[in-house]
DNA sequence: GTTGAGAACTTGTCTGAACAAGTTGGCCCC
DNA sequence: GGGGCCAACTTGTTCAGACAAGTTCTCAAC
């Protein structure tokens, strides 16, 4: 958190969520925040830009920008890291790892990690509750390259992604996620806890480091009755798309 | 599309689309991409900001950007409007209104509207499909003000996206999706020709104005055979956020 | 060969200025 | 009171330059 404009882009953010700014009214002028912050207005740019992206205020050209809504998205490490998540919600996170083997990368494998097919990878099927309750059920393949630091790990260790940035400095910078939903299965519904064949929220994800180099891919179901998803996007910025089955 | 930034992103993305920087490659320096389109660094730098947002390119400082993806996102057109959607994946959108009438608005109505409760909404109930095989059941809302333009509209109107611009020049700017499971009920069976408690992706949406005002609100439930949705996101940008249920 | 220091390169941040394009509010006239 | 026009205001776009901070490559020393 050096730079000017994050600053001044966390500064309004607060002050937007104790309502200083209250939803519907207009932000100051380009102009005026600049000189209120003692920046030009580039900087001054570059910070509301960011709470343009997230969906905050709006903005015209012409008109003052307005303020659309009060509380933030999620930080990606938040949506990455299911840990961290409960955390912020006042919730303890639980976890345990159900099984956890090597095998020879499929062709899936291969095209969504970037490996050579038959290279050995990490399973992993580890259930995740909140406060004790099951709600999700994590099938995760992991790299060959990073299956060593994954392995030695306590399987009721609450963050894994905490521990392989202390471990490894590991960090994930991007992530694609396919959401559809499906039946449980017999599996899914004795470790969930649910009746089969109750829908449940598949996400479908691969992340990577700032390289774009992928980690991990894991097959998520949730309990549609405990969780969703919400995204939000606009015309400038649109992250969500619609998807055929193949 | 006047502004130079724009027109450069494009042409980016469509170099990239056609191979001419390849998915892992470099991609020239700013002030190489600067001088070959004539232009200032700045300039180049909100391009290239606008294809990091969607994934297409990573960037850590010191290094060189690297091509990441090669298929872009989907424009917001494309995710509001099925029909749009539909005609860029050159299958045949369908749509077919089964129900259509003025309530009052409810309490939940008029909080995800704007609205003060009672105002009269039309709630709409359609079918849409891809060449003629029924994929989503729509039931929106629409707020008092847009609900006399979008009445007299046929019932088998492929894009009422398109109409509702045609007519009123109305443009939608933001939206946001609350994605989950649910089990298909007899009517949501019925109309999308699936077994009773198969499980359906349910995506509950509000679009807004570009002035942050609410035009519609909807509950679209698809068939989880046949759509799925992607979310990209990055450290810098993350639209998509976890939700517990309330 | 390996290592380490350093130079060259590249992206990130910020400034100050100018003009274009769109919105808003007030004033005048009818 | 209503309508229309204009001036003031505000955001969007672009430029040229400067320095900071991180990466990559080269080359000399061991």
């Amino acid at each position: 958190m050096a730079a000017r404009h994050e600053e001044i882009a966390d500064e309004l953010r607060r002050a937007i969520d104790r309502e200083e700014y209250t939803v519907g009214s207009r932000l100051p002028a380009e102009t005026d925040l600049a000189a209120h912050y003692g920046v030009s207005r580039g900087t001054v740019r570059q910070a509301v830009a960011a709470l343009t992206a997230e969906g905050l205020i709006g903005s015209r050209q012409g008109a003052r920008r307005v303020v659309l809504a009060s509380r933030r998205s999620q930080s990606f490490a938040e949506l990455r890291s299911f840990a961290q998540w409960a955390r912020a919600m006042g919730r303890e996170a639980t976890g345990q790892v159900i099984a956890q083997e090597y095998r020879p990368a499929t062709a899936e494998d291969a095209v969504r990690l970037q490996l050579r097919a038959g290279t050995p990878v990490l399973h992993v099927l580890r259930v995740r509750g909140l406060d004790g309750e099951p709600v999700l059920l994590e099938r995760t393949v992991y790299a060959d390259w990073i299956s060593p630091a994954v392995e030695p790990i306590e399987p009721d260790c609450p963050s894994v992604t905490q521990r392989l940035y202390d471990d490894t400095g590991l960090v994930f910078a991007y992530g694609e996620h396919v959401i559809d939903a499906v039946a449980a299965g017999a599996q899914d519904a004795d470790l969930l806890s649910v009746r089969r064949t109750s829908p449940l929220l598949r996400v479908r994800r691969v992340t990577t480091t700032r390289e774009g180099r992928p980690v991990e891919w894991s097959d998520d179901r949730y309990r549609s009755d405990a969780v969703s998803f919400s995204v939000h996007n606009s015309m400038d910025n649109n992250a969500l798309a619609r998807k055929t089955a193949e």
